[in-house]
Order: C-alpha cells, then structure tokens, then sequence
DNA sequence: TAAACGTGGAC
DNA sequence: TGTCCAAGTTT
C-alpha cells in the first residue's frame, strides 16, 4: 500500500487540484478582509453555502465594516439574522465588533493567538481568518477537515473525542504549511464539499485517492467513525396571543436560551403550562430543533398583566427578528405581516 | 465531557 | 417522512 503523501507534496497536489476545479466566484472570496472573511466564517458554522449566500450580501450592505456593527442597533443586527438560526452567533459577532473596536482600534488583530480570544471565534475560525484574510499559515479543522483526513490518514474512532480530535489537530499543525496559505485552505474545504462528501464520495476523481489509506483498504464508506445518535424529546410549549387594535404583543427572549435575542410571542414557562379548551386556542405548530422537537399551541389573550413586552404594529413586526416558526404563524393569522 | 444552540438542503 | 448533517463555539 502506498504511503502518505509529504505535507509538501500534499500541499502541491491539493492547490494544484483546487485551481482547476475548486470554487473561486463565492462572494467571500472575491475581495477578502479580516471583517468580511470574519462575517462569512460565522454565518457559515453549521450552515450551508446556499443558505449563507444571500444573507452575507445583505449584511454586508447593512453592516460594511466593524464600527457600522459595533454602532448598530442590537434589534437591527439580529433582523438580518433572523432565520439563519444559532443567534448567539449574531450576538456575539456585534460583542466582537465592539471588542476589537475598543482594544484594537478596530483593527483586527494579526496572531493566531489573539483572534481566537475574540468573542465567537474558536480554533477553527481563527485558523480561518489568519488563512483567507492575512494570507498566512493557520491550520484548519472543520467538517469538511475532519473527513478528509479521518479517510485519507484512516483515523478511526468518533472524531468529536478528545483523542481523535487532538490527532485531527496534529495532523491540521504538521500538513499546514507557510506557504499558499489561503489556497490550501479553500482547497481543503473544497476537497470535503466537492470530492469527499460524506455520501457516495467520488473516490475516482480524487487527486489523492493512491495514497489515501481509506481507499486503498475499502474503507470510504466506514470513516469517519459515526456518532452514535440520540434520542430527541418533544417539549410541550404555549404561548400568547394578545392582540389589540391589530396590534400583536411581542417579547424579547433573554440569553442564554432558545431564540435569544429575537422578539416572540410570550411563552408560558413549564410551571405556567395548563390545560386549555378548545376555543381559547388561536392555533398550533411544531418546530423541530437539532436537539428536540417543540409542539406548540397558541392561546388568545387579552391582558399584559405581568408581561414585560410591547405591542408592534404588522409594519413593524416585518422588520424585526422573529424566530422563523413564530413568523409563519403570525404571518398566517394577522393581516400584513407576509 | 456533553449538552445547548436553528434551520433547511439532500436523499 | 425520517435521517443526516452543514466552513463550530460556548458553557
């Protein structure tokens, strides 16, 4: 069986491979800044290209550079957020804007070292941004990392370990070199997306696929070693509608928690929850999170006693950040909201 | 270490 | 319809 390629010859091949086939026209890539690379890094954690697209266009539009976001109006910020999902992610890209103004001047920091100590920005990030951005060596692991090389180096076990991930690390530190550093990464990320996906990988059209350990023993399709799955929860949850004068009645959720930071309608806590008849409900929905299923119904209301929100009216309501099950609803049942 | 944290695309 | 899982980080 044939080894390893060197780093060196790695880097060569993947670079190589990545110029003639690699993705070059995604709208992060066409003038990076450590702001704009920073912004599309975030909106793409646990998100897909497609999805992150349009939404790094608008924010770029409404937020062009750090003190536009450091400035802005939190409400503002997670409106055009609203329906990417992981808000903590928009919360905190605003608290490391107003960081990097305050302690930088409102430039970005230039070491490993000291970006990943901005709020929202893990290892990965960092790595991210030192390579697309500043054009120098930062070593990645992500998604896309993770199977390459769990395949290509035939790395078993469940990779969110802490021993496969620190020899995932290992790897990431001994095959990153200080040179093509940007296109190394993309190259990497583009091999995960393009080439080894985690189904039906196109083995055959790899530029790697003599020395990868995975293919040469059969192995594709069993590494990386999954996860095994848990059982998600349904949770009951109820929730108000108080309308006056085709006013809807919104609160703001509290951090930490579901939806932190978006206006929704007020929700009872468990403590709160009750049996209703049939004609006090407004209606019913169910959402389904990563990590358990809400089935929820909406009861008519008519005081505000004890609540702690306000009334907006459906022009209003159209430009705030609503979480994304709450939107159709209210989309269905008040005039002017779609 | 494991759970919390959203949503939608793909099959 | 259900399942996987996507350029992860925080607590």
């Amino acid at each position: 069986m044939k080894d390893v390629l060197s780093p060196e010859h790695f880097n060569l091949t993947l670079v190589n491979w990545a110029s003639k086939y690699g993705r070059h026209d995604l709208p992060w890539q066409q003038h990076p800044t450590p702001y704009s690379v920073h912004v599309s890094e975030i909106m793409l954690q646990q998100t897909q290209v497609t999805t992150v697209i349009e939404y790094f266009k608008r924010w770029m539009s409404a937020f062009p550079n750090l003190l536009a976001l450091a400035n802005a109006d939190e409400d503002e910020v997670m409106s055009h957020w609203q329906g990417l999902g992981y808000y903590s992610r928009a919360r905190n890209l605003q608290k490391a804007a107003r960081y990097l103004v305050d302690e930088f001047s409102g430039h970005y920091p230039r070491t490993l070292k000291q970006i990943e100590q901005i709020p929202g920005v893990g290892r990965y990030t960092a790595g991210a941004i030192v390579s697309f951005a500043y054009n120098e060596r930062g070593p990645i692991v992500d998604g896309n990392v993770r199977r390459l090389f769990c395949r290509y180096f035939a790395i078993e076990g469940v990779p969110s370990t802490t021993e496969v991930n620190n020899k995932l690390w290992q790897y990431a530190e001994h095959y990153t070199l200080a040179k093509n550093c940007r296109a190394y990464a993309q190259s990497l990320l583009d091999m995960g997306a393009m080439i080894c996906t985690p189904k039906s990988p196109d083995c055959p059209n790899c530029p790697i696929n003599d020395s990868c350990q995975a293919y040469q023993t059969d192995r594709v399709a069993q590494l990386p070693t999954p996860k095994p799955k848990k059982h998600t929860p349904t949770k009951i949850g109820q929730f108000l509608w108080i309308e006056q004068n085709n006013q809807l009645y919104l609160q703001k959720r509290p951090a930490p928690g579901i939806w932190a930071g978006l206006w929704c309608l007020p929700q009872l806590d468990t403590e709160q929850i009750r049996e209703v008849a049939p004609s006090q409900r407004k209606g019913t929905f169910k959402h389904v999170f990563s990590h358990y299923k809400l089935d929820a119904e909406v009861l008519n209301a008519n005081s505000t006693e004890q609540l702690s929100g306000q009334f907006f009216s459906p022009k209003q309501i159209v430009s705030l950040g609503l979480p994304t099950p709450i939107r159709k609803f209210i989309g269905k049942h008040l005039a002017n909201t779609k």
